[in-house]
DNA sequence: CTGGATCCGGGAAGATACTG
DNA sequence: CAGTATCTTCCCGGATCCAG
């Protein structure tokens, strides 16, 4: 990106992630870990492959993350925020909370990934029953989703673990999912709009946003 | 911008501030409040005047802000942010924190301007003394500055008063002004470097960051 | 098949001149 | 002063091509 040329700390931030699909392949790595080129190519659905290859670059020469060459023989590229690119989390919490309220006003055909909603549910989603057992909801599959952990009043999320026991699992499409961890429709109507719910159903209901 | 077509809520929020020069456009009208056209072409050094046009119709169109027509005879017309503006203030805030080290490295012929300064000011200081009476130093002149309060243990920052009773005035270059208020220098330091301290230079020491 | 590099068309950004 | 019009330049997007 071509610098603004200002002496000003926004300005300054933005002429390194200010392009665009900047901050989208730093939500990737914040979400899903270390990854490599076609992992974060399909977390980013319509990027460019070139496109991509420049904003690694422009990333590791501004000390967002680095790549880790899979040197001698066979190993992959892998690419990872250094702790310069996971400070980036604040800005990234902020963005979503202030686009979160627009999800639902997306175009019909908009693509959804499961792991996109384990940031939302951190931030939305909390432990209305600490006093019961710890309780593990798994929204999506290993291959994208993610695990929801429920424990003395708080909420933690996790990439889906192999030996979890789970407790709940729940899948369906996009926007009957943002609209149930809204709060914006109930377990009941999220049904009818193809949500599925395998397990305890009450330990989803435990975390979902509650009306006043 | 182009829709990302994602249906994530940190894709969301960039589909309508992602595009470039429009969070600057924020910025001025947070910092500064309901502004013309001209005083946001002077806050936004270097931005082509078709461009503004571009970002304010698109920022209007989004809900971001509101044009409040000077309408009949004389009137020019105010672009304010609306509430859902205003509330890019946290996005605002992280990517200024994020930015903040990164500003002293800055390409030297940058542009500066005071009033940039506000809100690293309000984010970055901090009162030391609060036993000590009220005390307001203003940076720069009305014409581009604003007047930070210190009072109580806390720091408020506002653009300048005309009836203020200002205790402490501070001037100078930026880069300078930019260390000062960084911790990176001390007010002898900065004071070499160009840096001017009309009035109670110990008003000044009693908000400026302190080696831990 | 993954991980890119190259090429090219369209559209956004940048600069400047012009008008009510 | 507040934009509009025009032109140039460069970035983005999509496809194709290349190497391991």
């Amino acid at each position: 990106m071509k610098s603004y040329g200002q002496l000003c700390a926004v300005a300054r931030a933005l002429d390194v992630v200010g392009d665009r699909w900047t901050l989208l392949v730093v939500r990737e790595l914040l979400i899903q870990g270390p990854l490599r080129f076609g992992e974060l190519q399909r977390g980013l659905p319509g990027i460019a492959t070139n496109l991509l290859t420049q904003r690694l670059r422009d990333l590791e020469e501004q000390g967002v993350l680095s790549r880790t060459d899979g040197d001698r023989a066979a190993g992959p590229a892998l690419y990872r925020l250094t702790a310069r690119g996971v400070a980036l989390d604040g800005v990234i919490r902020e963005l979503l909370k202030w686009g979160a309220p627009t999800v639902p006003s997306a175009p019909p055909d908009a693509v959804f990934q499961m792991h996109w909603l384990s940031r939302p549910a951190r931030y939305l989603l909390s432990d209305h029953e600490p006093d019961r057992p710890r309780t593990v909801i798994r929204f999506g599959t290993p291959a994208d989703g993610f695990d929801l952990t429920a424990a003395s009043g708080t909420v933690t999320v996790a990439p889906c673990a192999e030996d979890a026991r789970v407790d709940a699992t729940v899948m369906g499409p996009g926007p009957a999912l943002v609209a149930l961890l809204q709060g914006a429709t109930g377990i009941d109507t999220a049904e009818e709009h193809g949500v599925t719910v395998e397990g305890d159903a009450t330990a989803l209901a435990r975390v979902l946003p509650r009306p006043a």
